[in-house]
DNA sequence: GAGTTGGGCGTACAGTTGTGCGCTAATTTA
DNA sequence: TAAATTAGCGCACAACTGTACGCCCAACTC
């Protein structure tokens, strides 16, 4: 057994140092195997035995930031019913997350628009995981049906997103402002589409 | 005189082979100084006859793509003043730009969240320009005070963006998806935005 | 205890990169 | 016409890349 927990942990410390590589300088497609085999603290040619490729590896990293993500809305769920406002609650997470998470929001960001198919494809995976779900809470918490639920939660993801992608440069007195304009924005939507749903 | 053209011929050269280029593989950063002067048709070292570096040819590009961006809004406007909805003259507009002008917008919507903060600074300043003058418009055109202009401004935008991002890999029957639900969007925004304008 | 497996390493190689240096040839200036 | 300027080129070099190959030795199997 304690081959394949050594087996882990290598793959475990070339996956963070793949992360700690991601700072705002940094894409998936900029960063070399042998940066990431170094900062691993292994050989080039170790990396082999954990991944095929820097995609393979590259993959792994949207996939964990997005599992990431996903745990964030769960504990932004629970603190909804837990009391405060929906819009507010869930921008205050998601601006937390950014924060505390900046280089697996970075990746997901970066990856959405970048060079690689495959990447692009894995992060709106993600993405539109989150519009489902927000878009079931949407029709489940309010009178809206399915198509209008589904037309505001794709807008509300996208201004977080964008949001996201300002605040993460921001210090935290800019991060509130931009937390704010975003409460508005997503009051906007909200009321419109309550608006269009005859309400 | 004939050399002083020359140059530019050759200047323009690099310009659009670069632009050829960044295509749905390629970013700014993965493109090599030698690759573009390749291209081009001249020889590595003679790029530097016409740019510092590549970051400096980068810039060039991000202007011109914006200085495009800018036409695009002019053009909308005329549109609108002769007759047709705001809101679905500009989506449609955007909409042409993206197909017709792919790896201008492709380099906006890439360096936006690349890794060359220079890059990122000037395509947020194109941005901002975008929203300024739609805020003028906004304001111009409906008793909108400034601050919900600037308010509904930002979000068009962002949600623009973000569906041009969506656009710009789909066929011609998602494209019309993509913009008659923008469209939508859109509206709610406009109509949230009134209604906190309390009309 | 003997044999197999497999993670990790070092070496090696061909390919690509950015860029310094000095030359040529043609245009521009005097 | 003679001199100066300059776009463009070829060569060279050191740095870096991905990855093939084969060895070692600790962990595992039997």
């Amino acid at each position: 057994m304690r081959r394949q927990q050594q087996k882990l942990k290598t793959r475990r410390a070339i996956i963070d140092a793949a992360f700690n590589l991601l700072d705002e300088q940094r894409s998936l497609s900029s960063v070399s195997l042998r940066e990431v085999a170094r900062a691993a603290g292994i050989a080039p040619t170790s990396f082999y035995r954990h991944f095929k490729d820097i995609d393979e590896l590259g993959l792994t990293l949207v996939d964990e930031a997005g599992l990431a993500l996903r745990q964030l809305m769960r504990q932004a769920r629970s603190r909804i019913d837990a009391g405060g406002g929906v819009i507010s609650t869930s921008v205050n997470t998601f601006m937390e997350f950014v924060v505390s998470n900046s280089n697996e929001f970075r990746l997901l960001l970066r990856e959405h628009s970048g060079t690689s198919p495959a990447f692009r494809a894995a992060v709106l995976r993600e993405i539109q995981h989150f519009i489902e779900e927000l878009t079931d809470y949407t029709a489940n918490h309010t009178g809206l049906n399915r198509d209008l639920a589904g037309l505001q939660a794709e807008a509300m993801v996208k201004l977080v997103f964008s949001a996201g992608a300002e605040a993460i440069d921001a210090n935290a007195a800019q991060r509130k402002v931009h937390a704010q304009r975003l409460n508005q924005q997503l009051r906007f939507i909200a009321r419109g589409a309550a608006f269009y749903a005859g309400k």
